[in-house]
DNA sequence: ATTATATGCATAAATAACTTATGTATAAGA
DNA sequence: TCTTATACATAAGTTATTTATGCATATAAT
């Protein structure tokens, strides 16, 4: 996913968020799109992204949809109403932690 | 260390930020600080305090001193040239992890 | 007096998210 | 014809964590 450990655990969140924007993705226009908008800084392996998309599918957060393009077939997911209600949370979750981790970087409790 | 799985592959981070702040600390020291500037949001478990510690001090980037207060052993963990050096990096990942995920939350590219 | 809570360290087993490697298949470009 | 891109999938291995447990001293509460 990137040389860094601390993109573990937001995998889920960046598939619901892109979710959220687009409406519907399959899976390798997730990858590319996140390869897009962060300039190639996050890569989404597929064995990390597949697995994840099941799991979210199976916890009853997308909706998987088969369309047959040039041949080849293609496993659009969206949101589910579950999915964008848990959506909504994670990023709360995100912010959260941004906001957390902001406090620790930027510490005013060094002077006390 | 808490409910959003965010935080996973930060622990490290956070470790070496406090002791570029506070010079030298102990391990329990640690999560009492992470709890009181946090306010609580993040709670350092010692079965991952430990081992990192540990881990930190095998790479070189920690050197150890004990102590002993009040009958009870202290282990107070400071950071070597090495361990200054890295933690540089790994609060520029930190902040280039940010951005990153700031950019999806936030995305200028959901309008194209 | 005794029990719980706080302080302070440690480790082992289980879990979960990932990486790495591999596989299948079609299409397009060099 | 070989490589790259597109598009899915899974299995094995790695690693950072959680959960559980253990030891030991000090203090506060019942």
């Amino acid at each position: 996913m990137s040389n860094s450990k601390l993109y573990k655990g937001s995998l889920n969140t960046i598939i619901l968020k892109l979710l959220e924007e687009s409406d519907k993705m399959y899976g390798y226009e997730i990858t590319q799109k996140v390869k897009e908008i962060t300039k190639g800084e996050l890569n989404i392996t597929e064995g990390a992204l597949y697995p994840a998309l099941h799991k979210l599918e199976a916890e009853g957060l997308l909706d998987v949809e088969m369309q047959k393009v040039d041949n080849r077939v293609r496993k659009y997911y969206k949101l589910t109403e579950k999915g964008t209600k848990e959506t909504a949370n994670r990023l709360s979750e995100l912010e959260e932690y941004i906001r957390t981790m902001q406090t620790i970087i930027n510490p005013k409790w060094s002077i006390s």
